[in-house]
DNA sequence: AAGGTGACTGGCG
DNA sequence: TCGCCAGCCACCT
């Protein structure tokens, strides 16, 4: 898996995802933005995808930024997101889509 | 160490 | 918001 050493951007990634509280969501931009590089989203989506099982973040709270599930169909990981999201009581637009107005998380405020 | 890849974005029509 | 596209930038060869 993937152990970071810390002042790293994945370790920052990594730290902010864990502050997202459930039932609310974040944009990989606005991840990347708490991070210190507000244009790394895909940097983001990089770290995540390399998340070892036991790393235990909440990687499924991360969707793009108009609330869709931006991870590949394959593999059944998108149903899995999907399922995680709904047992939180995240409300979808639709098949694959949140509904970032009643929960995109404000980073706290 | 250089180059390819992509769980992204913002601009434009 | 939808599609398309050119930047972007961290990851992984």
């Amino acid at each position: 898996m993937r152990r970071d050493p810390p002042g790293t951007f994945a370790a920052a990634v990594i730290r902010h995802v864990r502050r997202i509280p459930p039932g609310r969501v974040a944009a990989y931009g606005d991840i990347a933005a708490l991070a210190g590089s507000p244009r790394a989203a895909r940097g983001v989506g990089a770290v995540l995808n390399g998340l070892g099982p036991d790393q235990d973040v909440p990687w499924w709270r991360v969707v793009n930024r108009v609330g869709r599930l931006s991870i590949p169909a394959d593999l059944g990981r998108r149903a899995l997101q999907r399922r995680l999201l709904l047992d939180e009581g995240v409300a979808f637009r639709d098949r694959d889509a949140v509904d970032l107005e009643h929960h995109h998380w404000d980073g706290d405020a």
